[in-house]
DNA sequence: TTAACCAAGTTGGTATACAATGATGGTATA
DNA sequence: TATACCATCATTGTATACCAACTTGGTTAA
């Protein structure tokens, strides 16, 4: 790979705050950061205009800062994802060969023995984007991606016992085995219900546990609905 | 309006580029960009990355370029575009007031007097765009606003007669009638039918026109459809 | 004691100098 | 005449100096 001080600052920031070792509302300075990358300026703007452009740093009065956790943000990404996935599983149903349904479906079985390690990050978000990559388009697999990095910071808020993780398995195989019958309808529902379930439990524990989050120094907020844009137009 | 030197020029870029001034495929310098858009590499290389996220600009070799019209980006865009504004508009049944409806009615109707203006640059794709916004996600109206960006070049190749035109407003209407009447199947169908006429008939017009429009200089090029992502996973 | 003001420091925004790396064109030699 | 090589130029990548604007803290005066 390349590894330019730019493409080295902007993995070693998104790391750092996809696995909140820099919290969520954190102040961030492009100067404070020259030390912690080891790179000037330059570079380090850079890659903070890169992780703005995925929504996880943001411009902040002067300064920047590490993209706080919003709920309404998480409610309306979550209800982009599954807009996003429901089509897109139609065309995966249209395009995918057989091997490569067979080739998926093998790296979810074996998906058990990494639970535990750091590749295991994205949990079942590396099998969404895996799916959404079998529609040959770029753009739905590319939107996939993005609401999943947008939402990866909260899987570290859940509980995520053995028995959820079976439970998500379980229904990504069923997704599998329905695309690869070809059956678009039942394919269709079963996505959404594992998005929706997904959502509802992800939703159910951020705002009960909101209070002792906020205490430990993350900033998790709930900003207001987008106002009506009339007379924006 | 905020005047930074990055703004100016990522504007004046973003203009240049929709209106073709800037052909397709065209090669860009950060230095040579300084004259013409008075500004120091700095804030130019900002515009040229911020228009590398848009689609409008990529990198080519060691060199920026003017991303080429490619068909098969075409394609994938519509289809996108599609899924993301027949699930917008069931959000928009869901939430839109009459009021806001009312008021984006009149906007079409008294679209037909802009038709020659430079305000009428963006054609039906602000009416799309203002619909997707209605849907109160964030997420539904930037995915509308991009992928009409990433279209908006194709325009200027279509020929666009008054009966198009009149044709389009007319599809418009009934879409927001539909919403109107909290008809969510047939708003879904009007939309779904509108997007794929306009698809079909931009991808029919680029491809018989695609020899003489290379000819004037446009990079219109084919890229091969995405690769099975086997193995990449 | 309180409030107002001023100064110093910190911030991102910009311009620019320098380095590294390809590209290109010309020249020399076979 | 053709080909290979070398020098020169143009390109982005990076570091850094300077600037304007804002924040913050202390100090002074009422």
């Amino acid at each position: 790979m390349e590894a330019s001080s730019e493409t080295n600052a902007y993995a070693a920031l998104r790391a750092a705050i996809l696995s909140l070792d820099l919290v969520p509302g954190e102040k961030l300075s492009e100067r404070g950061l020259e030390s912690m990358l080891e790179a000037s300026r330059t570079p380090i703007r850079a890659a903070l205009m890169r992780l703005e452009n995925e929504g996880l740093t943001q411009r902040a009065g002067r300064g920047w800062q590490v993209t706080p956790i919003d709920l309404a943000e998480v409610r309306a990404v979550m209800e982009y994802r599954e807009a996003v996935e429901v089509a897109a599983i139609a065309l995966v149903i249209e395009r995918a060969g057989d091997d490569e349904l067979t080739a998926l479906r093998s790296i979810i079985a074996s998906s058990p023995g990494k639970e535990n390690e750091e590749t295991g990050l994205r949990d079942g978000g590396d099998f969404h984007v895996a799916l959404s990559q079998l529609s040959r388009n770029k753009f739905f697999a590319d939107a996939m991606s993005g609401a999943l990095t947008r939402l990866s910071r909260t899987r570290w808020l859940e509980v995520r016992t053995a028995e959820s993780r079976a439970h998500a398995r379980t229904e990504h195989v069923e997704i599998i085995a329905a695309v690869q019958s070809r059956d678009a309808e039942r394919a269709a529902a079963l996505v959404l219900s594992h998005s929706r379930g997904t959502r509802d439990r992800l939703l159910n524990h951020l705002s009960e546990e909101r209070r002792r989050l906020r205490a430990r120094g993350y900033s998790i907020i709930e900003s207001s609905e987008t106002p009506s844009p009339l007379g924006t137009v």
